[in-house]
RNA sequence: GGUCUCAUCGUCUAACGGUUAGGACACCAGGUUUUCAUCCUGGCAACCCGGGUUCGAUUCCCGGUGAGAUCACCA
């Protein structure tokens, strides 16, 4: 038992997408690792940028990837709520104790006047610090002003970054930043430092956006009296382009776009985790439990990455394959065609262990297994596409196709015979594999690729291999 | 513009002063699977530039360049 805490505090506005998850991955791996705890907290003060049902995304997200917590808004837990807008009496109490230590005040500029002020700022080329403009007797505040932290030690700060090494920022970072609202409710600078002070949090994990924020953060905390967490920011995700963080702008997908596209949990976190972290041998797959074992903040890359799809169904496709046939079968539930509504579990389970190895996304199964279950409709640009049957004519194709359906009319139907009788076809037309076999594969089932032949036609049985035959031929013939 | 951060194959990365700069994805070629996919083998392909420090720099330091982030009553 450790008493190391960690958490994941996304804004209710809208969906997680790939590029912010690991700020939930690595905090999860960390506490896992170690036997610490969790917690979800749902950052919820700007009222203006919430989405209706966007709490219930996440969760539903977090619940789907696996990362369990032991704290939350909808668990509860003995740091509570866990929901920042129903915390407002406790950032009110820790506010008061600034403005008792003289250490926060009310602001008594109108929004026309700030905005003023930083023109003037940006029309002298500097950057604009409100503290140059820190009324010398501010009025008392009653909330209807916002209520400024008024920092006094300036300075240069310097912090070590378990990912990004030695960071340090001037002066220039310092400002007097707002704590509370207007509408009463505190700014995430304030809230998140609050939160993560009384919810005993050691470790706080974020994007690296937050770098240039810090400095006030550490000013927050001594003038709080509050020793700091271990501040860790990682390095963002790029956009394909590799030209900036992969936000939803640039069309990030949401992650349980990828789980309906048939990418499996494991890996996401998998391909997550390796994008900008390593054990730092070749292993390229690693389970949950392997990223849990294995994982350091130490040994994250500082530079950004860029998201690769390719690499991410290679991954997947490992995943699928490692499965066993039981746990393939769960996950599948939702992907089957709509024609193997009717069939027996007995039947698509039989079918699955046969195309699992072609599986590269979970979404790849109707195409892999219509046609065991429903007739194919003919797609001739198959033909047509194909380097070596588009050099034949309709009636070659038609004749060969001809033999093939007698020599398998006659034959047994178990995966050996036919294994047998395919082998003597080869024999009696002469014929190349690649080409006699290609035909009979498209005509019976008119997909991409299929699993070896003599299981497709096993599994079809003989009546519709016959008959898709017949078909094919009399379609052939009239070309 | 100020501040901060980063920089190895097209992409994800290994290397922590001495290596033919390694692996993976993608791509190309061959092989196995008597088809396709899987799988195996091989190939292509990288240390941003310039100064130092050092017997020796991809690696350490400085400068440049490039890229990213940030300067809200957003998080």
């Amino acid at each position: 038992m450790t008493n190391i805490r960690t958490r994941f505090a996304p804004s209710p506005t809208g969906y997680i997408h790939v590029g912010n998850i690991r700020s939930a991955l690595f905090p999860w791996l960390i506490a896992r690792q170690v036997g610490g705890k969790f917690v979800l907290r749902i950052e919820d003060t700007d009222q203006v940028r919430e989405v209706q049902g966007a709490t219930d995304l996440i969760i539903e997200t977090m619940k789907w990837l696996g990362l369990n917590w032991d704290e939350g808004p909808d668990i509860g837990g003995q740091y509570g709520p866990y929901t920042q807008t129903e915390r407002r009496e406790i950032y009110l109490k820790w506010a008061q104790k600034l403005i008792d230590k003289g250490l926060a005040y009310a602001d008594p500029y109108t929004p026309e006047q700030i905005d003023s002020f930083r023109e003037e700022a940006k029309a002298a080329k500097r950057a604009f610090l409100y503290r140059d403009y820190r009324p010398e007797n501010p009025p008392t505040w009653d909330g209807t002003q916002p209520l400024r932290f008024k920092v006094t030690d300036i300075k240069r700060y310097t912090w070590t970054d378990p990912v990004m090494g030695e960071l340090s920022a001037g002066p220039e970072a310092l400002d007097d930043f707002i704590l509370i609202k207007t509408d009463g409710l505190p700014t995430y600078n304030f809230a998140h430092i609050v939160d993560d002070a009384e919810m005993g949090i050691t470790h706080v994990i974020r994007g690296l956006e937050y770098i240039p924020s810090i400095p006030k953060y550490l000013s927050l905390y001594e003038a709080l009296d509050l020793a700091p967490p271990v501040l860790a920011c990682l390095p963002h995700i790029m956009a394909a382009d590799g030209r900036k963080k992969l936000g939803k702008r640039d069309g990030a997908k949401s992650v349980t776009e990828y789980r309906d596209e048939g990418i499996l949990p494991e890996t996401m976190l998998n391909f997550l985790a390796s994008m900008g972290w390593n054990d730092g041998t070749e292993q390229e797959i690693f389970t949950a439990e392997e990223l849990v074992a294995k994982f350091s903040l130490e040994r994250v890359q500082r530079s950004g990455a860029q998201f690769d799809e390719k690499r991410l169904i290679w991954m997947n496709g490992q995943h699928i394959r490692s499965l066993s046939i039981d746990d393939l079968f769960a996950r599948v539930t939702n992907f089957w065609p709509e024609s193997a509504a009717s069939a027996s579990d007995e039947d698509k389970k039989r079918i699955l262990a046969l195309v699992q190895d072609r599986l590269k996304t979970l979404a790849d199964l109707p195409t892999l297994t219509d046609y065991f279950f429903a007739e194919p409709t003919p797609n001739w640009s198959m033909i047509a596409d194909n380097n070596q049957l588009n050099k034949m004519t309709g009636s070659e194709i038609a004749q060969l196709l001809e033999t093939a359906k007698t020599a398998l009319q006659n034959s047994q139907f178990d995966a050996e015979s036919l294994q047998n009788t395919l082998n003597q076809l080869l024999e009696t037309t002469g014929q190349k594999p690649g080409i006699l076999f290609n035909l009979i594969r498209l005509s019976v089932s008119w997909a991409p690729f299929t699993p070896a032949l003599n299981d497709t036609l096993a599994t079809i049985g003989s009546d519709k291999t016959v008959t898709r035959l017949k078909a094919a031929i009399d379609a052939t013939k009239s070309i």
